[in-house]
DNA sequence: AATTACTCTATCTGTTTAATAGAGTAAACA
DNA sequence: TGTTTACTCTATTAAACAGATAGAGTAATT
C-alpha cells in the first residue's frame, strides 16, 4: 500500500511542477489546494529539500520550489525518497538490500524470484516517467 | 512491503508444489523445512484452503494438498488471497475499487496516473507467472 | 525591529503485523 | 469404539509503523 507520505509528496510535487515560472510557493497553499495536512506536508517537503529535490526560500514571499526541470525529475528518485524500496522485499532490492534471515538459499527462493520480477517492471515504470508526465 | 504472510504463503504453495505425488502433507513438515511458525503457518495454509487453493485432509496421514496442478495457479490470485490488493492505491484497484476520499477528481489525479501504470506493470508479471514456475 | 515562514524535536493515538496460547472438532486406524 | 493425530477456530499479545499534532526556535525579508 502507498502510503499517504509519498501520496502527498507526489501531489505537492506536481503542484509545484504546474506553476508558471519557478517562484516559491508556501506550504499553506500547497496544503490548501491538495487538501494535506499542513504539518504533515511541512516534514514531507523537508525531506525533499534535504535530498535535493525542492530548495525552499524563508521569509516573506518565501517557500519550496524544485531544483530542477520536472522532465529531469526522475521518478525513480521521487519514490526511493518518499516511499523507500521500490523491491517489495529487501533481498532483491537494488538501494536497500539486505540479506533475508529465514532463506538460506537466495537462488533457489521461489518468493526471491517472483518479487526480482516484479521489482523489474516496477522499475521499468519509474525509469520511465518523470515529474513532467504527471502534470495533467 | 511483501508481508511475511504472503512470503511464508508463498514458500508453502511451492513446497507442496514441489512434491512428488499430491499426497497431503503435514503443517509441522512444512513449517520445519521452511522456518516458518508453525501456529502462524496454520493460519495462512486455512485461508489458502477457505479460497479453494488448497485442500485438507484431517487425522492420521492428514494434511494439505494443492487442489489444482500448478500450472493452474497464478499469481493474480495467490497474491490477493495472500496480500490483498495488487494496486498501491485503491482508486486503481480491480478487485479492492476504493474512491479516495481526499481527491475529487480521479482523472486529473497524478498519483491516480502513475500508480495505474504501477498496477498494470504488476499484474502483467502476476497473470504470466504460475506456482509452477517458482519450483526451483 | 517586526513579520513571515521555514526548521526541528517530541509526543501521541490508532492500526496493522506477527506471533502465541489454548480449547475444540473431525477423521483415520487398530 | 476409542484413541490418536492433525486440522480448526477464537482470543490475546507485543512490537512496529503510519499519520497526525504541538510547540518552540531560527532565518530571511521588508
Amino acid at each position: 500500500m502507498l502510503s499517504k507520505k509519498t501520496k502527498y509528496g507526489l501531489k505537492a510535487l506536481t503542484y509545484l511542477a504546474a506553476q508558471k515560472g519557478n517562484k516559491p510557493v508556501q506550504i499553506s497553499e500547497i496544503a490548501r489546494h491538495e487538501n494535506i495536512s499542513q504539518k504533515f506536508l511541512e516534514s514531507i517537503l523537508l525531506s525533499l529539500r534535504k535530498t535535493g529535490v525542492l530548495g525552499s526560500k524563508k521569509g516573506k514571499g518565501g517557500g519550496y520550489y524544485l531544483i530542477r526541470d520536472p522532465e529531469e525529475v526522475l521518478m525513480t528518485d521521487v519514490m526511493r525518497i518518499l516511499e523507500g524500496p521500490i523491491a517489495m522485499v529487501p533481498c532483491v532490492s537494488l538501494n536497500f538490500y539486505e540479506k533475508c534471515d529465514d532463506c538460506p538459499d537466495e537462488v533457489g527462493c521461489s518468493v526471491h524470484r517472483l518479487m526480482l520480477k516484479v521489482r523489474d517492471s516496477a522499475l521499468d515504470v519509474y525509469r520511465n516517467t518523470t515529474l513532467a508526465d504527471l502534470i495533467p
